[in-house]
DNA sequence: TGATATTATGTTATCGATAACATGTTATCG
DNA sequence: CGATAACATGTTATCGATAACATAATATCA
């Protein structure tokens, strides 16, 4: 692979001239489609290999007006859930050969919004996938704007609409897991750290807790419940007001890992023996969590999963929108599942 | 703005018959430059509006030969490290006016090396960032591969070598800084718990540690060190060996938050009281190390910084080779900083 | 006041590939 | 053995924009 000279790129009329044929045979060559006899084949093959030719994915996108590429609208890109998630958006773009094109979010403003949309179809990208999360109504445009985009969009981590292809984990469930867990204990008396309350998968989480008790007889009061942000800083607040709120509790679904983490050392400050006098069940199963002190009983998500279901769904949608067919936009829920640990194990 | 039929792209040509103009005038418009009179660009901004008229990105890359995006390529994004230099990186880059065009490897193998390059620059990157970690001769390629890349291609988290951009931590400076910060504590039995060795990233934290126990005067044998893999779980195994042979330690640093994490947990079950008898130091600064039990002293480092950092960098290195100027690549170092907590206070 | 600069706009070539069409040659078959 | 199919290759148009060049009208200056 010699390359005369560095700077200037080989183009597919350099193979062609080298070759002494038209640049159509060559492209017929790398394609591997239409007839090109041995000969001719070996002949630029040679030749491509010595000038080291890499055909322009950008001029062949503008033919033929599809680009094999992604566009990832990303949100708090450094907190681990959004990067798990990224992971196995990654790995299955990659497996179905397509690269990504990542566009972060700072805001919900509605023309940063449109922006980063329209940087996406500028660069032709064949399908966007958005993976960020339902806060208040900042997902309210997705209905309108859907209808005047001209590529297929999924929605990540976003309650279901109709209409609309979505794949998030189904908080709701996750919690009536971790809830029926905690009865299935014997605990009675269970409060909830709840995440910012305007999300959607926190609010999902806050039902799963309500309903489950409220269907088993038990109290799920405004009082035994307190929100923190999901940070571990506010899931320590969180649990000293909901210790004053709730003094008797015996257990309490925290809405994330990492407010769990500071509910189980201010625990431990307080003397309250986890899991004997009170039980401890987090959200998200970060890999940490089986190191906390106790282990953290916790509700896994599969983000990696996730992410990978995300693309499949939405390449199959180009797939179908290429050959002209209509897909029916699905809202596919991932199943978490539980994971029990020390903190709500009882000896 | 209003789109007749969603499916097909609005050209510059459109645009043009709409407002009775070239298309030369109408990218003149677009962009701002040249001579437009006052009257045809009202005129051919609105029908812009009007049509909902948005530039191909595409097009104008390949007339260019610029555009605009930078290929990243990645390892280990399901890792907080990476995925927080990977924010940094996309902040900068918008800041800046760069789209991110996304590679995740799986493996070093180079011909997978050679694809994902190539496969950029197929794409007409402007530069290529290199986010994956150095281990083993993992990037024994890069000398070689350089010389005949067409676009800046600049390493983060890489051994500085001459010639080759690079952006990283200094994980020696940071692992004098803890094992300084022990020693002036009063501790004299330093212990380490290394990351794995064929990193350059745990080699340099060793070699910190090693190096200025020496220079104090002090034992830094074989003995005293014991080997993890970054993980919580090889961190517990890791401490429980160190503790077999070295059982008079009075402090122990440990090459990363997540293995500290287990440290300390396993050191609370035996018994062994953080810090008046084992004083623990970590290293990276996850947020969750606040709230460990005890709280954890940590070097921070900025990985956010590090990404912005590289992308100002290499953005500098592509303008000046528009101009033709020459840049002289340097090997850049991110200071880390001490973050003193209860893990190793004396009371 | 003619020469030069500034303003304003259009025409043609180009980026690097593929699509669509055209054409010639060799097989195959009724 | 002429017609049709399969093979092999070339020519021209095209994707959507900008660069480079050309032209014409107005403004400015020595």
């Amino acid at each position: 692979m010699i390359q005369p000279d560095r700077r200037k790129r080989i183009t597919i009329k350099d193979v062609a001239q080298a070759a002494g044929v038209s640049t159509q045979t060559v492209s017929r060559v790398m394609n591997k489609v239409s007839y090109v006899s041995e000969g001719t084949r070996l002949r630029v093959e040679t030749v491509v290999e010595n000038l080291g030719y890499r055909p322009s994915a950008l001029a062949r996108s503008l033919i033929q007006q599809r680009s094999y590429t992604l566009g990832v609208v990303t949100f708090g890109l450094k907190y681990i859930g959004p990067s798990r998630t990224l992971n196995g958006v990654a790995d299955k773009a990659d497996e179905l050969g397509y690269m990504l094109l990542m566009k972060e979010l700072d805001n919900f403003n509605s023309n940063r919004i449109d922006d980063v949309i329209d940087s996406l179809l500028a660069r032709q990208v064949d399908g966007i996938l958005w993976v960020a999360p339902e806060i208040g109504d900042n997902h309210s445009w997705v209905e309108e704007r859907m209808e005047k985009t001209p590529v297929p969009v999924l929605f990540l981590a976003m309650r279901p609409r109709d209409g609309i292809p979505s794949v998030a984990t189904d908080n709701f469930k996750g919690a009536v897991m971790a809830i029926q867990h905690l009865l299935d204990c014997g605990r009675k008396k269970i409060g909830h750290i709840s995440g910012p309350l305007n999300w959607w998968e926190a609010d999902e989480r806050k039902r799963g807790w309500r309903e489950t008790l409220q269907s088993a007889g038990f109290d799920a009061s405004e009082q035994h419940c307190t929100e923190g942000n999901w940070s571990s800083a506010s899931g320590e607040q969180a649990f000293i007001q909901l210790l004053e709120l709730f003094p008797d509790m015996d257990a309490v679904f925290v809405a994330n890992d990492q407010m769990s983490l500071s509910v189980l050392r201010e625990a431990s400050r307080r003397g309250i023996c986890v899991p004997e006098q009170l039980a401890v069940i987090g959200f998200d199963n970060i890999p940490e969590s089986a190191y906390f002190h106790p282990s953290l009983t916790t509700i896994s998500q599969d983000l990696q999963l996730l992410g990978e279901q995300a693309v499949q769904n939405i390449v199959e949608m180009i797939q179908a929108r290429q050959g002209s067919q209509s897909v029916v936009p699905q809202a596919v829920f991932i199943q978490p599942s539980l994971v029990v640990r020390e903190s709500s194990r009882l000896a």
